[in-house]
DNA sequence: CTACGCGA
DNA sequence: TCGCGTAGG
Protein backbone atom coordinates (compact mmCIF):
# COMPACT_ATOMS: atom_id res chain seq x y z
CA UNK A 1 0.00 0.00 0.00
CA UNK A 2 2.46 2.79 1.18
CA UNK A 3 1.72 6.33 2.51
CA UNK A 4 -1.20 7.83 0.16
CA UNK A 5 0.08 11.05 -1.00
CA UNK A 6 -1.63 11.02 -4.14
CA UNK A 7 -4.04 13.51 -3.68
CA UNK A 8 -1.24 16.48 -3.48
CA UNK A 9 1.73 15.51 -5.72
CA UNK A 10 1.23 15.82 -9.45
CA UNK A 11 3.62 13.92 -11.91
CA UNK A 12 5.76 15.39 -14.03
CA UNK A 13 5.47 13.93 -17.89
CA UNK A 14 8.12 11.91 -18.90
CA UNK A 15 8.57 8.99 -21.58
CA UNK A 16 11.11 5.84 -22.69
CA UNK A 17 12.97 8.16 -24.59
CA UNK A 18 13.75 10.07 -21.06
CA UNK A 19 15.20 7.41 -19.54
CA UNK A 20 17.19 5.82 -22.23
CA UNK A 21 20.80 4.54 -21.38
CA UNK A 22 19.62 5.33 -17.58
CA UNK A 23 19.91 2.89 -14.71
CA UNK A 24 16.35 2.21 -12.62
CA UNK A 25 16.59 0.78 -9.26
CA UNK A 26 13.70 -1.33 -9.31
CA UNK A 27 11.40 -2.45 -6.05
CA UNK A 28 11.60 -6.53 -6.77
CA UNK A 29 8.44 -7.07 -4.11
CA UNK A 30 6.62 -4.64 -5.75
CA UNK A 31 7.14 -5.55 -8.89
CA UNK A 32 6.71 -9.11 -8.82
CA UNK A 33 3.21 -8.52 -6.49
CA UNK A 34 1.95 -6.71 -9.37
CA UNK A 35 3.27 -9.65 -12.01
CA UNK A 36 1.55 -12.09 -9.53
CA UNK A 37 -1.57 -10.10 -9.56
CA UNK A 38 -2.33 -9.08 -12.66
CA UNK A 39 -1.07 -11.98 -14.96
CA UNK A 40 -4.10 -14.16 -14.60
CA UNK A 41 -6.20 -16.50 -16.79
CA UNK A 42 -10.12 -14.91 -16.72
CA UNK A 43 -10.59 -16.79 -13.80
CA UNK A 44 -8.15 -15.65 -12.17
CA UNK A 45 -5.91 -18.91 -12.05
CA UNK A 46 -2.38 -17.53 -12.56
CA UNK A 47 -0.12 -18.71 -15.33
CA UNK A 48 1.50 -21.87 -14.11
CA UNK A 49 3.67 -25.28 -15.38
CA UNK A 50 2.48 -28.56 -15.97
CA UNK A 51 3.69 -29.19 -11.85
CA UNK A 52 1.62 -27.22 -10.77
CA UNK A 53 4.14 -24.61 -9.92
CA UNK A 54 3.15 -20.96 -10.84
CA UNK A 55 4.88 -18.75 -13.84
CA UNK A 56 3.26 -15.64 -13.95
CA UNK A 57 6.20 -13.65 -12.60
CA UNK A 58 8.81 -15.70 -14.47
CA UNK A 59 6.50 -13.93 -17.48
CA UNK A 60 6.50 -10.64 -16.32
CA UNK A 61 10.31 -10.73 -15.87
CA UNK A 62 11.28 -11.73 -19.18
CA UNK A 63 8.82 -9.68 -20.95
CA UNK A 64 9.48 -6.67 -19.50
CA UNK A 65 12.81 -6.45 -18.76
CA UNK A 66 13.46 -7.48 -22.32
CA UNK A 67 11.49 -4.82 -23.46
CA UNK A 68 13.20 -2.30 -21.13
CA UNK A 69 16.94 -3.05 -22.43
CA UNK A 70 15.75 -2.97 -25.95
CA UNK A 71 14.85 0.46 -25.02
CA UNK A 72 18.55 0.88 -23.66
CA UNK A 73 16.93 1.05 -20.17
CA UNK A 74 19.17 -0.69 -17.08
CA UNK A 75 17.07 -2.13 -14.51
CA UNK A 76 18.33 -3.18 -11.24
CA UNK A 77 16.30 -4.75 -9.04
CA UNK A 78 16.29 -4.65 -5.53
CA UNK A 79 14.91 -7.04 -2.76
CA UNK A 80 13.15 -6.49 0.57
CA UNK A 81 15.57 -8.04 3.94
CA UNK A 82 14.43 -8.25 7.28
CA UNK A 83 11.11 -5.61 8.26
CA UNK A 84 11.04 -3.69 11.17
CA UNK A 85 9.21 -5.40 13.45
CA UNK A 86 7.00 -1.79 13.03
CA UNK A 87 5.87 -3.24 9.91
CA UNK A 88 4.43 -6.33 12.11
CA UNK A 89 0.49 -5.01 12.18
CA UNK A 90 0.61 -4.02 8.15
CA UNK A 91 2.16 -7.72 7.23
CA UNK A 92 -0.89 -9.56 9.43
CA UNK A 93 -3.52 -7.35 8.35
CA UNK A 94 -2.11 -8.26 4.19
CA UNK A 95 -2.23 -11.88 5.29
CA UNK A 96 -5.74 -11.55 6.43
CA UNK A 97 -6.92 -10.03 3.47
CA UNK A 98 -5.11 -12.40 1.47
CA UNK A 99 -6.77 -15.09 3.27
CA UNK A 100 -9.77 -14.04 2.95
CA UNK A 101 -9.68 -12.99 -0.75
CA UNK A 102 -8.33 -16.40 -1.35
CA UNK A 103 -11.43 -18.06 0.08
CA UNK A 104 -13.88 -15.58 -1.33
CA UNK A 105 -11.92 -16.47 -4.76
CA UNK A 106 -12.69 -20.48 -4.43
CA UNK A 107 -16.44 -19.56 -3.46
CA UNK A 108 -16.46 -17.82 -6.41
CA UNK A 109 -15.05 -20.27 -8.44
CA UNK A 110 -17.24 -22.71 -7.59
CA UNK A 111 -20.18 -20.62 -8.53
CA UNK A 112 -18.90 -20.48 -11.39
CA UNK A 113 -18.85 -16.43 -11.47
CA UNK A 114 -15.61 -16.02 -13.45
CA UNK A 115 -15.14 -12.22 -12.64
CA UNK A 116 -16.12 -12.47 -9.18
CA UNK A 117 -13.09 -15.37 -8.99
CA UNK A 118 -10.77 -12.65 -10.51
CA UNK A 119 -11.06 -9.63 -8.94
CA UNK A 120 -10.51 -12.14 -5.40
CA UNK A 121 -7.65 -13.95 -6.85
CA UNK A 122 -5.76 -11.08 -7.73
CA UNK A 123 -5.79 -9.57 -3.93
CA UNK A 124 -4.41 -13.53 -2.71
CA UNK A 125 -1.21 -13.18 -4.64
CA UNK A 126 1.53 -14.26 -2.31
CA UNK A 127 5.21 -13.85 -2.66
CA UNK A 128 6.40 -17.07 -1.33
CA UNK A 129 10.07 -18.44 -0.97
CA UNK A 130 9.46 -20.49 -4.70
CA UNK A 131 8.58 -16.56 -6.25
CA UNK A 132 11.31 -15.37 -5.12
CA UNK A 133 14.29 -17.48 -5.60
CA UNK A 134 12.79 -18.48 -8.87
CA UNK A 135 12.49 -14.50 -10.03
CA UNK A 136 16.41 -14.42 -8.85
CA UNK A 137 17.64 -17.25 -10.74
CA UNK A 138 15.82 -15.76 -13.89
CA UNK A 139 17.18 -12.07 -13.18
CA UNK A 140 20.44 -13.81 -13.19
CA UNK A 141 20.52 -15.55 -16.38
CA UNK A 142 19.30 -12.58 -18.25
CA UNK A 143 22.13 -11.08 -17.04
CA UNK A 144 20.37 -8.72 -14.93
CA UNK A 145 21.81 -7.27 -11.42
CA UNK A 146 19.90 -7.55 -7.94
CA UNK A 147 20.66 -6.10 -4.88
CA UNK A 148 19.63 -7.50 -1.11
CA UNK A 149 18.58 -5.13 0.97
CA UNK A 150 19.33 -4.92 4.72
CA UNK A 151 15.42 -4.04 5.55
CA UNK A 152 13.23 -2.57 3.46
CA UNK A 153 13.91 -2.37 -0.38
CA UNK A 154 12.60 0.85 -1.23
CA UNK A 155 14.89 2.70 0.97
CA UNK A 156 17.79 0.62 -0.79
CA UNK A 157 16.27 1.76 -3.88
CA UNK A 158 16.29 5.11 -2.72
CA UNK A 159 19.76 5.16 -1.71
CA UNK A 160 21.37 3.44 -5.01
CA UNK A 161 19.86 6.90 -6.42
CA UNK A 162 21.36 8.90 -3.72
CA UNK A 163 24.77 6.83 -4.57
CA UNK A 164 24.61 7.77 -8.30
CA UNK A 165 24.33 3.76 -9.41
CA UNK A 166 20.68 4.16 -9.89
CA UNK A 167 18.89 7.90 -11.95
CA UNK A 168 15.44 6.97 -10.56
CA UNK A 169 13.51 4.52 -8.57
CA UNK A 170 10.74 2.53 -9.99
CA UNK A 171 8.41 1.64 -7.67
CA UNK A 172 3.96 2.02 -7.11
CA UNK A 173 4.59 2.96 -3.38
CA UNK A 174 5.02 7.15 -2.51
CA UNK A 175 6.97 5.74 0.05
CA UNK A 176 10.33 6.24 -1.43
CA UNK A 177 9.69 9.75 -1.35
CA UNK A 178 9.86 9.72 1.80
CA UNK A 179 13.17 7.31 2.12
CA UNK A 180 14.59 9.94 0.02
CA UNK A 181 14.62 8.59 -3.67
CA UNK A 182 15.47 12.26 -5.60
CA UNK A 183 13.53 10.35 -8.26
CA UNK A 184 10.89 8.53 -8.69
CA UNK A 185 8.80 6.68 -11.82
CA UNK A 186 5.71 5.44 -11.32
CA UNK A 187 3.63 2.96 -13.90
CA UNK A 188 7.41 2.03 -15.63
CA UNK A 189 5.45 -0.73 -18.04
CA UNK A 190 5.67 -1.09 -21.19
CA UNK A 191 2.51 -0.08 -22.65
CA UNK A 192 2.59 3.36 -20.06
CA UNK A 193 3.93 4.89 -23.53
CA UNK A 194 0.70 6.55 -24.06
CA UNK A 195 1.84 8.98 -21.10
CA UNK A 196 0.73 6.56 -18.35
CA UNK A 197 4.35 7.10 -17.15
CA UNK A 198 4.75 9.54 -13.79
CA UNK A 199 7.84 10.90 -13.01
CA UNK A 200 8.37 12.20 -9.44
CA UNK A 201 11.20 14.57 -8.87
CA UNK A 202 11.84 15.03 -4.80
CA UNK A 203 12.89 18.54 -4.96
CA UNK A 204 10.44 19.81 -7.13
CA UNK A 205 7.87 17.99 -4.98
CA UNK A 206 9.06 19.63 -1.94
CA UNK A 207 9.62 22.96 -3.37
CA UNK A 208 6.19 22.80 -4.74
CA UNK A 209 4.51 21.64 -1.56
CA UNK A 210 7.00 24.34 0.49
CA UNK A 211 7.88 21.80 2.71
CA UNK A 212 10.98 19.97 3.48
CA UNK A 213 11.50 16.22 3.63
CA UNK A 214 11.66 15.84 7.92
CA UNK A 215 8.03 17.52 7.24
CA UNK A 216 6.70 15.06 4.28
CA UNK A 217 8.02 12.34 6.59
CA UNK A 218 5.65 13.53 9.51
CA UNK A 219 2.61 14.15 7.11
CA UNK A 220 3.24 11.00 6.11
CA UNK A 221 3.01 9.56 9.89
CA UNK A 222 -0.24 11.51 10.20
CA UNK A 223 -1.55 9.93 6.91
CA UNK A 224 -0.26 6.40 8.69
CA UNK A 225 2.54 4.12 6.77
CA UNK A 226 3.22 0.66 6.85
CA UNK A 227 4.80 1.44 10.30
CA UNK A 228 2.61 2.63 12.16
CA UNK A 229 -1.04 3.71 11.89
CA UNK A 230 -1.86 7.25 11.38
CA UNK A 231 -4.88 9.61 13.04
CA UNK A 232 -8.10 9.08 12.12
CA UNK A 233 -9.18 11.78 9.97
CA UNK A 234 -5.80 12.81 8.37
CA UNK A 235 -5.18 12.54 4.71
CA UNK A 236 -2.49 13.80 2.66
CA UNK A 237 -4.84 17.39 2.28
CA UNK A 238 -5.21 17.96 5.71
CA UNK A 239 -1.70 16.80 6.53
CA UNK A 240 -0.35 19.32 4.04
CA UNK A 241 -2.59 21.96 5.75
CA UNK A 242 -1.12 20.83 9.31
CA UNK A 243 2.58 21.76 8.27
CA UNK A 244 1.77 24.88 6.42
CA UNK A 245 0.08 26.22 10.03
CA UNK A 246 3.02 25.00 11.75
CA UNK A 247 1.06 22.24 13.96
CA UNK A 248 2.74 19.06 12.71
CA UNK A 249 4.42 18.48 15.82
CA UNK A 250 1.17 18.98 18.28
CA UNK A 251 -0.52 16.39 15.96
CA UNK A 252 2.46 13.83 16.26
CA UNK A 253 2.35 14.42 20.07
CA UNK A 254 -1.50 13.80 20.21
CA UNK A 255 -1.16 10.73 18.06
CA UNK A 256 1.74 9.47 20.20
CA UNK A 257 -0.34 9.33 23.14
CA UNK A 258 -2.77 6.67 21.41
CA UNK A 259 0.23 4.85 19.58
CA UNK A 260 1.55 1.92 21.24
CA UNK A 261 4.71 2.39 19.22
CA UNK A 262 7.56 4.97 19.42
CA UNK A 263 6.40 7.79 16.56
CA UNK A 264 10.21 8.92 16.61
CA UNK A 265 11.33 5.05 15.80
CA UNK A 266 8.80 5.35 12.71
CA UNK A 267 11.06 8.36 11.76
CA UNK A 268 14.05 6.96 11.77
CA UNK A 269 13.43 4.36 9.45
CA UNK A 270 12.74 6.86 6.68
CA UNK A 271 15.50 9.31 7.69
CA UNK A 272 18.33 7.12 8.70
CA UNK A 273 17.11 3.23 7.21
CA UNK A 274 20.42 0.74 7.54
CA UNK A 275 21.08 0.08 4.04
CA UNK A 276 23.05 -2.30 2.30
CA UNK A 277 26.16 -0.15 1.06
CA UNK A 278 28.56 -3.20 0.04
CA UNK A 279 26.85 -4.44 -3.46
CA UNK A 280 28.36 -4.40 -6.99
CA UNK A 281 26.18 -3.94 -10.01
CA UNK A 282 27.08 -5.32 -13.06
CA UNK A 283 25.31 -6.34 -16.06
CA UNK A 284 26.37 -9.55 -17.87
CA UNK A 285 25.41 -10.97 -21.02
CA UNK A 286 22.63 -12.65 -20.91
CA UNK A 287 22.66 -17.06 -20.88
CA UNK A 288 20.00 -17.60 -23.61
CA UNK A 289 20.58 -21.46 -23.38
CA UNK A 290 20.44 -21.40 -19.51
CA UNK A 291 16.96 -19.32 -19.91
CA UNK A 292 15.41 -21.66 -22.52
CA UNK A 293 16.28 -24.79 -20.36
CA UNK A 294 14.56 -22.90 -17.23
CA UNK A 295 11.67 -21.31 -18.63
CA UNK A 296 11.07 -24.00 -21.93
CA UNK A 297 12.19 -27.32 -20.21
CA UNK A 298 11.00 -26.57 -16.69
CA UNK A 299 8.69 -24.23 -16.93
CA UNK A 300 6.71 -25.20 -20.13
CA UNK A 301 6.80 -21.68 -21.70
CA UNK A 302 7.20 -21.25 -25.82
CA UNK A 303 10.71 -21.79 -27.11
CA UNK A 304 9.64 -19.43 -29.74
CA UNK A 305 8.60 -16.50 -27.44
CA UNK A 306 11.27 -16.83 -25.20
CA UNK A 307 14.19 -16.93 -27.81
CA UNK A 308 12.68 -13.96 -29.38
CA UNK A 309 12.47 -12.06 -25.50
CA UNK A 310 16.51 -13.44 -25.59
CA UNK A 311 17.32 -11.61 -28.65
CA UNK A 312 16.42 -8.61 -27.66
CA UNK A 313 18.50 -8.71 -24.36
CA UNK A 314 21.36 -8.70 -26.78
CA UNK A 315 20.79 -5.32 -27.66
CA UNK A 316 22.09 -4.01 -24.40
CA UNK A 317 25.24 -5.60 -24.99
CA UNK A 318 26.03 -4.89 -28.97
CA UNK A 319 24.59 -1.31 -28.63
CA UNK A 320 27.15 -0.09 -25.46
CA UNK A 321 29.29 3.15 -26.39
CA UNK A 322 31.40 1.46 -23.80
CA UNK A 323 31.66 -2.21 -23.08
CA UNK A 324 33.36 -1.46 -19.71
CA UNK A 325 30.50 -0.36 -18.03
CA UNK A 326 28.73 -3.87 -18.55
CA UNK A 327 31.23 -6.26 -17.66
C1' DC B 1 1.67 -7.87 -17.36
C1' DT B 2 3.19 -8.40 -22.65
C1' DA B 3 2.84 -10.98 -27.13
C1' DC B 4 0.33 -12.38 -30.76
C1' DG B 5 -3.32 -13.19 -34.08
C1' DC B 6 -7.33 -11.75 -36.15
C1' DG B 7 -10.54 -8.72 -38.45
C1' DA B 8 -11.21 -3.97 -40.29
C1' DT C 1 -0.91 -1.74 -41.20
C1' DC C 2 -3.28 -0.87 -37.01
C1' DG C 3 -6.17 -1.53 -32.92
C1' DC C 4 -8.40 -4.82 -30.06
C1' DG C 5 -9.35 -8.97 -27.62
C1' DT C 6 -7.44 -12.83 -25.62
C1' DA C 7 -3.72 -16.35 -24.78
C1' DG C 8 0.22 -17.14 -22.42
C1' DG C 9 2.00 -21.54 -18.83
Amino acid sequence: MGVKLKDIIQPEPINFKDLKGRAISIDAFNTLYQFLSTIRQRDGRPLSDSNGNITSHLSGILYRNSSMIEKDIKPIYVFDGTPSYLKQETIDQRRQTREESEKKWKEALAKQDTQEARKYAMRSSKLSPYIIESSKKLLTMMGIPYIEAYGEGEAQAAYLVENGDAWAVASQDYDCLLFGAKRVVRNLAINSNLGDLEYYNLKRVLDELDINREQLIDMGILIGTDFSEGLKGVGAKTALKLAKKGELENKLAKLQEESSHDISEVREIFLNHNVNKDYKIRWKKPAKNDIIDFLCEEHGFSQDRVSKACDKLKNLNSNQKSLEDWF
